[in-house]
DNA sequence: CTGAAAGCGCTAACAC
DNA sequence: GTGTTAGCGCTTTCAG
């Protein structure tokens, strides 16, 4: 270490000064000639030397299904900021939903020693989570949960969304409100399917024969699913969709049934795309704050990687209605 | 290394069997043999301990302005495929837009050893990629440009992008044809604009006073400079919008001044972002290959790694027409 | 073809 | 408060 040599200390003073956990240890003074010298000369430490020695990489990795999906960039961006705060570095890995390559890639950031793991993988056991905590990498769920609630999550409320819905829906007058609901095999399909009836229950709506499911959060399928359902209840005055992709599919379906938006029938979507208040009508959908949920999550790593891991908790994020011209009073 | 013992031979041989290029030096028996047991043991390599040797971390960089913006998920995720195949892994970095916080982000990479760097933040002077070569850090660069080309890139070609929409309204008709361009302070604002005149002459059509200029790649922007054009010049049946953005503000313009897309004007975008096809009209647009992008920058950046170093190339990808209903013959 | 020895840059345990 | 020593896991000379 020749910031050692310049300063005229043994490396390993040199070394207790750099660190300001360990700096307390050493005399002022030889801690300002450190500095300085390590100033000038520009020093940089080596990470792969501490983490070699430490067994720490101060790294992260953060595990998403597919990156063009548009609601994963803002959770790696959010987590991306609050890691960068504290001198982290975030690895990503990108699965295409594929089981097979979601084994890889989490072997992969095990294997480069990431620290921790921050996973946004939609089908998942809880498999993964074990297989890193027998690694002993820190894991922290965002935008889903095990079904044990054995690990740590930050997700969104998806209960509370709906409610949102479909409150501002009934505000407006609507009393036959169907749902195109999301595949049943991925929690947040089902969850919203459920939080529907529930909230209509609440309402003294039936919710029997108003739900019709789609077997993938893409467009198409969202159209095939609300066109099923229009024909089944012709006279549903609303739809809410459990995303927006559903939503636009079923903005589709009505439109080539002759119906308009929001004149004839009103919809929501869920998520609050990037441009979906572009779309003719502009959608009035659930606005779900996933760059803060990407924060939160790697605030909740890194603080179990201080040390404090205590208990797994889920946190609840509540989302909120983005009221636009989708939606109006039925005639 | 609990391998070597197993296999009974020393660690250096095995680690000699180990790698696939010192692999020949060894006895074939004995390379079976330590694979072997490696297989069993189910060795993984320390990537930190084998960097600190070979002062390579396997580790890229990629530094984004921000992720949110659609055009950069599948240049991240086309990297991190290509990449993922050699053995490397992405590290990520988000700028905001900001100087400032590139900066640091560069540094933090490059403190983190990473082998390589690709850029893909937008107003940057060939500032960074002196630092990242100071520090013996290769460079690619993906959607941009250095102006000196004394960098790699790989860049969409926009001269032949913006060709094929004007080809495709020429063809339909139109010879009355605007342009909405982007913001003068960024190549793609200036190099679309370039070579929509260009496109023009090359019809003998005029391009004086066709176009007006948004200064900032954003709708709103998009809607006031395309209400001015139209104001200015209302004979036109076709714009040429630099962005989808400013497509989409262009859609708003020509609606708010009672003109219907295509009836009255044809619209055309550039870049083809997620759901321009579900807008009412589905937007003609120039669709540019950023997977491929982010892909072809990351291999090249490999095989810069790889020791073939030679002169900084610069790749032009040829983007392709995507044509929908926002384009039509005149009336 | 294989073993011995050294060292990448750093930090932790142990002296003094 | 500081120096000494050792070693993280791996690769790379250098011998033989």
């Amino acid at each position: 270490m020749d910031v050692a040599r310049a300063a005229e200390v043994h490396a390993s003073t040199a070394s207790r000064a750099l660190n300001p956990e360990t700096r307390g240890v050493v005399s002022d003074e030889t801690v300002a000639r450190v500095l300085q010298v390590a100033k000038e000369l520009g020093y940089r430490p080596h990470p792969l030397a501490r983490g070699l020695r430490t067994a720490r990489s101060l790294t992260v990795g953060i595990v998403v299904p597919d990156l063009e999906n548009p609601l994963f960039p803002p959770l790696v961006r959010g987590a991306e900021a609050a890691l960068g705060e504290q001198g982290y570095t975030l690895l990503i890995g990108n699965t295409d939903n594929d089981a097979e390559r979601t084994r890889t890639v989490v072997a992969t950031l095990a294997e480069r020693r990431v620290d921790g793991l921050i996973l946004a993988t939609t089908e998942l056991g809880g498999e993964t989570v074990a297989i890193a905590r027998d690694l002993g990498i820190e894991v922290v769920l965002v935008n889903r949960e095990t079904s044990d609630g054995s690990a740590s999550a930050i997700v969104g409320d998806d209960h509370l969304g709906i409610g949102l819905a479909i409150d501002h829906l009934v505000g407006l007058g609507h009393t036959r409100i169907g749902h195109v609901a999301g595949p049943a095999r991925l929690s947040t399909g089902v969850g919203r399917a459920v939080a529907f009836r529930d909230h209509l229950a609440r309402h003294g709506l039936v919710a029997d024969g108003m739900v019709e499911t789609a077997d993938w959060f893409q467009v198409e399928p969202g159209l095939q699913a609300a066109a099923t359902l229009i024909e089944r209840v012709p006279e549903l005055t609303a739809i809410v969709a459990a995303n927006d992709l559903l939503a636009i599919g079923a903005l589709r379906a009505l439109r080539e049934a002759g119906l308009r938006v929001p004149d004839d029938v009103s919809l929501t979507g869920y998520n609050d795309m990037p441009f979906v208040d572009v779309l003719q009508p502009p959608l009035t959908t659930v606005s779900v704050p996933y760059r803060e949920m990407g924060r939160l999550a790697a605030q909740m790593l890194l603080r179990r990687l201080q040390g404090q891991d205590g208990e797994a908790e889920t946190v609840r994020l509540p989302p909120t209605l983005s009221v636009r011209a989708s939606t109006a009073a039925p005639r």
